[in-house]
DNA sequence: TTTTTGTCTTGATTTATGTCATTGCACAGC
DNA sequence: GCTGTGCAATGACATAAATCAAGACAAAAA
C-alpha cells in the first residue's frame, strides 16, 4: 500500500508532536491500510484485540452483548477516533467485547508488538500514546459519569449536545444501547422532551 | 518533608520502570505528601483539579452529585492507587466532580505544571503515566460495561467478585453509589442472591 | 446510664422503564 | 408495480427499581 494511506493518522499526531520524516516512516510502516465493510466484526468476543485501530473514514460502534442480547455500547468512533478494547489489547487476553463496522470503514491498525518496537523507537510515540490514553479515559470518565444514575431524558439530553455529529448517522437503536436505555423508551422520552 | 515519603510511590513506579537515583530524587520533590482526615475533600465541584492524586494509605472516593442529591460514584481509591478527575487535571478546567475522604489519609500530589516537568526530564515519566493512562481506561472500561444495561443483581455479584477488598471497608450506600442503585435496593438484593 | 448518630433492613406504594405486539413508513430489490 | 426488510412510533401490560416511612441495631457521645 502506498505511503499516504497513513497520512490521516500522521497529521493527527502531528497536532500533538512534529515527527521527523523517519518516525512518518515509521507509522506508514507500522499501522497498516485495512478496508471494512458494514456489518463485519473489527473484533468478536472471545478473541484477542489484535490491533490498535484509527478510523480514516466509516463509523464502528464497541459493545457488550448481555444474557438479555441487548447491546451495551460502550464507545462509538468515526474519521480520526481511535476505538480499541483496551483491556483486550493491552493484556492480550480474549475480549468480551465486540467492535462492529457500522458504516463501511477504512481503518489504520498497528499489532500489540509493532506499537512496542515504536515507542522504543522514539519516546514521541510514548507521548503521543499517552495523550491517547488520557483522552480515551476522559472519554470513558465523563460517560459513566452521565449513564451513572441519571434519568434517561437526561442522558437523551446529554448525548444530542456531546455528540451532535453523531445524531444524524446512528440510528435509535444503536444510540439507545450507549445510554443503556431501549429505544422504545428512547422513543417515548423524544416525545415528552418535545412537547415540553 | 523527609525523602521517604515518597518511597511508596517510587516502589510503585519501579515496578513499571527502574529509575536511576535522580530519577527518584525527581519524584521526591515533585510529590508533595499530605494528609487528609475523614470526611474532608481532595477536589470540590467547581475547582479546578489542581492535583495528581497517589494513596500511600487510607480511602477516597471520587463522584458526582446528581440533581436529585445521589452520589454517583466513578472510583474508590485505596493503597497504591490513584485517583484524579482526568477531565479536570488535564484541562485544568473547572470540575464537576468531587473527591472525598472516607477513611483518614496519606497522599502524595504532583501539580499539572511539575508532571509536565517530569516528561520533559525523562522520557520514563512518559512511558510510566502512559501505562497509568492504559490502566485508568482499562478500569473505566470495564466498569462502564457491568453498569451500563446490567441489572442490579448482576452489578452486585460483579462487585463481590472484582473487588472483594472493599467490600469490607465501605458501607452499602457507598457501593450502592458505584453501582448506580439506591442502598435499599442494594439490600433486597442481597437477601434475594443469599436465599437463591 | 441515656442519648445521639449512622447504618442496615423491611414494608407499602409509586414511578420509570422494560417487554411484547402492532402498525406505519421509507427504501431496496425483484 | 409488488414484496421484503429495517426502523420508528405507539399502546397495553409487566416488572424492576425508586421513594417514602418505620423500626432494629450497634457504636459513639453525652
Amino acid at each position: 500500500m502506498s505511503m499516504e494511506a497513513a497520512q490521516p493518522l500522521i497529521d493527527y499526531f502531528q497536532k500533538i508532536v512534529p515527527l521527523t520524516e523517519n518516525e512518518q516512516q515509521w507509522v506508514s510502516e507500522c499501522f497498516k491500510p485495512r478496508l471494512y465493510r458494514k456489518r463485519q466484526f473489527v473484533l468478536q468476543e472471545g478473541d484477542v484485540c489484535k490491533y490498535f485501530n484509527f478510523v480514516v473514514r466509516g463509523c464502528l460502534r464497541m459493545y457488550k452483548v448481555d444474557d438479555k442480547g441487548n447491546y451495551n455500547t460502550l464507545q462509538f468512533a468515526i474519521e480520526n477516533q481511535f476505538i480499541t478494547d483496551a483491556e483486550s489489547f493491552y493484556n492480550q487476553e480474549n475480549s468480551a467485547l465486540e467492535i462492529e463496522v457500522l458504516e463501511n470503514a477504512e481503518i489504520l491498525q498497528i499489532s500489540h508488538s509493532d506499537l512496542l518496537k515504536l515507542y522504543d523507537f522514539s519516546p514521541k510515540f510514548e507521548r503521543i500514546f499517552r495523550i491517547i490514553s488520557q483522552q480515551n479515559a476522559m472519554f470513558l470518565q465523563k460517560h459513566l459519569s452521565q449513564v451513572l444514575g441519571m434519568p434517561s431524558g437526561e442522558r437523551y439530553l446529554y448525548f444530542e449536545q456531546e455528540y451532535p455529529q453523531l445524531v444524524g448517522r446512528l440510528s435509535q437503536v444503536q444510540i439507545a444501547g450507549f445510554l443503556g436505555i431501549t429505544s422504545e423508551c428512547f422513543s417515548r422520552i423524544k416525545l415528552h422532551i418535545k412537547n415540553s
